[in-house]
DNA sequence: CCAGTCATATAACGATCGGTATATGATGCC
DNA sequence: GGCATCATATACCGATCGTTATATGACTGG
């Protein structure tokens, strides 16, 4: 039987309000009863406006990797400078920062984690965030190579990767040891990642 | 009713055959159904061995990180020189170096992002896993220091903390992306950093 | 050879899983 | 006002979940 979904509102609204609970507790992790907690509403309608599980699980990952880059992005766009713009890129992880990322972690490092064995559907969904938040970040290093504020021997791929894996690399041992000690170091080293390719 | 394991050799065996089963696919993912095909036993036996798939779960992270950790000690042992200590972290981790890790990824950011919000028991096993390997690494640095391979003004413990984020950062981009692209600019921008703090 | 002890195998439990068929209710058109 | 059309709610499906009580079998000491 084909599957044809009802209201687009309510589609928006059962995933803004399991969005959360997707990161937090994994596809596999959150049950349909536990949608109909968070949403109020029941299976009928959930499965009335998604073909299943899964379909949800998909449009939440997308939903929050939607909302955590468009705060990144709003917030560079805030920035002049692109030294600032990288900058806001690793400020706004910092846990003390209190920024309205989704609570449970980075959706690109917890769906990876889930997903690399059992779901390639979701699988290439982070591959895809993974690579555009690159993208955004290498854009941002080449356009200060061409105003001068970076270096011109440097390899803007190669500073985007870094700084990423530091941040996410900070992510790990903020969630598993809970101790923003080691958070504060890599965030202090990703600074100097950024001083070294910076001008003057 | 107490729970009395019966014979540690099928603890042992129980756990050696379903201990990338979960490495993959998760503490939750992974049915007990499951773990009897991967045993070849019935869950009679499983449950006299273990109190519950919980038990299981956590003696497979110890067998998986422990497993892990011998590999990377047995392989610094064999080095003399304390820079070619740290790039054997590195090199083991290549996917292409082929080392027998426990196939599905590092299983202390597999079990970090399944359990940081709904299994604290599991966590802070990762939590403790992490932090030894931070300290093993930091004990090559200081020792390297002393040597006089490495710089005295550098920060061990930063310098740690650098390296895993690099790695971890790799395994991330890899698993996800399933190209290898990245993982290997990133294992040169960690081959970088050592260099960095060498002397000579 | 029998009794006791140990470990594994079988069979079942209630609970919950993801999913669906159908009932109920609201809204707009004639 | 009655009739479609739409969306949500209810009730239930078979399957599988984790767990346990009990049956079966294999040694061991007497």
């Amino acid at each position: 039987m084909k599957f044809i979904p009802r209201s687009e509102t309510t589609r928006r609204r059962i995933v803004e309000s399991t969005a959360e609970l997707f990161n937090k507790k994994g596809a596999l992790g959150t049950s349909v009863s536990e949608l109909e907690k968070a949403t109020g509403m029941t299976r009928g309608s959930i499965y009335g406006n998604f073909e299943n599980k899964d379909a949800v699980a998909l449009a939440a990952f997308d939903f929050n990797w939607g909302l955590k880059r468009k705060l990144l992005t709003d917030e560079v766009n805030r920035c002049v400078g692109y030294k600032d713009k990288l900058l806001a890129h690793i400020l706004l992880h910092h846990p003390s920062a209190k920024t309205p990322f989704t609570a449970g972690g980075c959706p690109l490092q917890n769906t990876t984690m889930e997903a690399d064995d059992t779901n390639d559907l979701l699988r290439n969904k982070a591959a895809k965030g993974l690579k555009s938040w690159i993208n955004d970040l290498t854009a941002i290093i080449e356009n200060g190579i061409r105003a001068k504020e970076f270096k011109t021997d440097i390899d803007a791929l190669d500073t985007a990767l870094h700084i990423v894996s530091i941040i996410e690399g900070a992510a790990l041992f903020a969630r598993s040891t809970q101790d923003m000690k080691y958070v504060n170091r890599l965030f202090d080293i990703a600074g100097r990642v950024i001083d070294d390719i910076s001008i003057i």
